[in-house]
DNA sequence: TATAAAAGTTAGACTAATCTAACTAATTTT
DNA sequence: AAAATTAGTTAGATTAGTCTAACTTTTATA
């Protein structure tokens, strides 16, 4: 059985090198940095971690999941998006509240508990965020994601999530009328500013480059293209 | 902010003291005992709960609850219970294994969570195993409870818990046509072999006395009376 | 390619929570 | 009231997770 620390630098791991992507292994300072902890103490926990066969590492080397390193990451990545989905869909909490609470109840142990939350909130495929909920056997939907700022002018698309999780962008998110599964319509670029004009609500309003790149969205128009 | 161990070791003080009657002081053996530690154990943490203000602790001499230690017991105690309430009414856990998970989500930090789940279930006063609920403000709504066993012959009562949690006992208690809110009338006691005849759903039958002091009742009657 | 910068490691220290073993104080029994 | 038992305490050790400071290896760059 992992620890609480042990599942946090596990889950860092799963972040960092599968789901943002290309990366196949990270660093010790980055696995330090993501965690809030200093280099000495991430390398002390990635030597026990390789131990425990979780990881693989090598002395100055980078660090990868093993198969059960992430399976264990998957189980608390789940777990974490189940709880938000709940804290969000049940208790009415709103988007940028959620991850904080469920920092802490991602590490409740108890397969049960967890396999009846997913049945109460009928089985999720995606958080409040847009991110993917593994399932209880470990796998992941998978949709074509792309931000604001990749999307085609006149395309009309749908918010599913953001990148930057800071309370103040989240605040700012709302301001502008966005939330999960809100429509946004593309209506011009502005070559002068790189100004982006969106249709919300019916409403027209412009936002910046780097609002923009930190909304992913998915569009049905695009999906039916890249299918065909 | 007290850490998971400070709050098991109030509430075990709080259990002890408080909601068991009598006792209004426990010693260093009765509360590592309760918690399944060494008394050497439970006499450092003891020892630091005093420095904290939270306990009332003299050397050689028993433990108390200060007004402080009393709020955070509480607040743990209202916790767990709300907890278990859910796991019970919402995810159709059955009444003997809310406890162990309850004992992990009590220590989850977040007023807001707490007060939502709270609202979600609508003000619950007592859990599933009878036992009353803490308000937000602290307060715990008092009731006569009494075993089945101990009920007034022509009183009709309402079956608010059980003692015994196992799995064959609540089998049996389901068999018998008994559940939580149930209103049973004792019809009769048999002085020949001690039976209790009782009617459920306008059906008589009859319980052991083994069978009857582990239901919990609640009698509007009594309650009335000792109110006068 | 030599050197400076960045990344990673080690050693030693700290805190929280636990233990065992040995001790002391209080209480009960004879 | 002395002895025995029970209750409570202290000292010293252990484990997990963290830190700082000093060191080493790797990588980038001048």
């Amino acid at each position: 059985m992992a620890s609480n620390t042990e599942e946090n630098y596990l889950k860092a791991l799963f972040q960092i090198t599968i789901e943002s992507g290309n990366k196949q292994e990270a660093g010790t300072n980055e696995i330090a940095a993501h965690l809030g902890v200093k280099p000495a103490t991430a390398n002390d926990m990635l030597k026990k971690l390789k131990l425990k066969k979780l990881i693989q590492y090598e002395k100055y080397g980078k660090s990868s999941l093993t198969k059960a390193g992430k399976k264990i990451a998957i189980e608390v990545v789940r777990k974490h998006r189940l709880w938000e989905t709940f804290l969000f869909e049940k208790l009415a909490f709103s988007w940028d509240e959620v991850h904080e609470v469920a920092e802490q109840l991602e590490h409740i142990q108890s397969k049960k508990l967890i396999d009846k939350l997913d049945a109460y909130l009928e089985y999720p495929t995606f958080d409040p965020h847009g991110d993917t909920i593994p399932n209880a056997k470990g796998e992941l939907t998978i949709r074509i994601k792309k931000t604001l700022l990749e999307e085609v002018v006149g395309h009309q698309c749908k918010m599913i999530g953001v990148k930057d999780n800071s309370a103040s962008f989240l605040q700012y998110v709302n301001k502008m009328g966005l939330s999960i599964n809100q429509t946004i319509k593309i209506v011009s670029r502005q070559a002068f500013d790189d100004l982006i004009e969106i249709e919300v609500n019916k409403k027209i309003s412009s936002v910046s480059p780097k609002f923009a790149e930190n909304i992913i969205v998915e569009c049905a128009i695009c999906n039916k293209a890249s299918n065909a």
